[in-house]
DNA sequence: GCAGATGTACGATAAACGTCGTACAATCGA
DNA sequence: TCGATTGTACGACGTTTATCGTACATCTGC
């Protein structure tokens, strides 16, 4: 896991990221509740930042950057600016600190399932 | 909470309603990614059956309607006809089986959130 | 500067969604 | 039987969604 994952202070995010006590049940669940968008949190559930290409994804691109948006503005991934590349990553500790045992939850259930 | 809740064997679920094996968790996700439906949940999480009138929800009759069989045929609940009403139970066992920890999760979150 | 790589922006499109109103069906009590 | 209660069926409506293609922006390496 990158050092950023289980930090419990909340932290200042990017544009367009809810703050941690703004992130809604409601908008998590609904962005965990596409199957693309689950593979993509499946993807980034090891921890470390993969960029949007690297997750091989059965959708175009603009697509894709349409479900990391909406991942972005649930407040359930943090994106980060580097050369060509936006690099992703679970926002855990927020997650968790708001909502707990869900993300793993969702995400058990989702590789069992 | 009523005895058919915490059954460990499937079911015969109703018409409309996923078998146990069969329940997929996006589809449960969305279902629970709505505020009227997450207050829906929640009203049944005391494991009482409910009727629908009894919730005292915040949309017309016929939204109603919509909203429960959303959850019916995502395998969250299941309904029993008894007169004129319809009875709601959460499907606890069958969600605790397929997806362990979810529906807990879940509930506690929208408790707090 | 130029070409390639990586995403985003924008518009289009078809499907699904949440909501409502009205009409209807089923049941119960008087 | 008649009226009240409870919920469903159906159609309408505006919004949102998931998807794509094309065009564009940004960065890297030559």
């Amino acid at each position: 896991m990158s050092e950023t994952q289980f930090v419990t202070e909340a932290r200042a995010p990017a544009a367009g990221e809810p703050e941690r006590g703004e992130i809604e049940l409601s908008a998590v669940l609904h962005a965990l509740s596409d199957p693309v968008r689950l593979q993509i949190v499946g993807g980034l559930s090891d921890g470390v930042e993969h960029s949007c290409g690297s997750l091989d994804l059965p959708v175009t691109k603009s697509t894709c950057t349409h479900h990391f948006r909406v991942l972005r503005e649930a407040g359930v991934i943090h994106q980060r600016h580097e050369g060509t590349s936006r690099l992703n990553s679970l926002r855990s500790g927020d997650l968790e600190a708001r909502f707990p045992g869900l993300l793993d939850t969702v995400l058990r259930a989702a590789g069992s399932g």
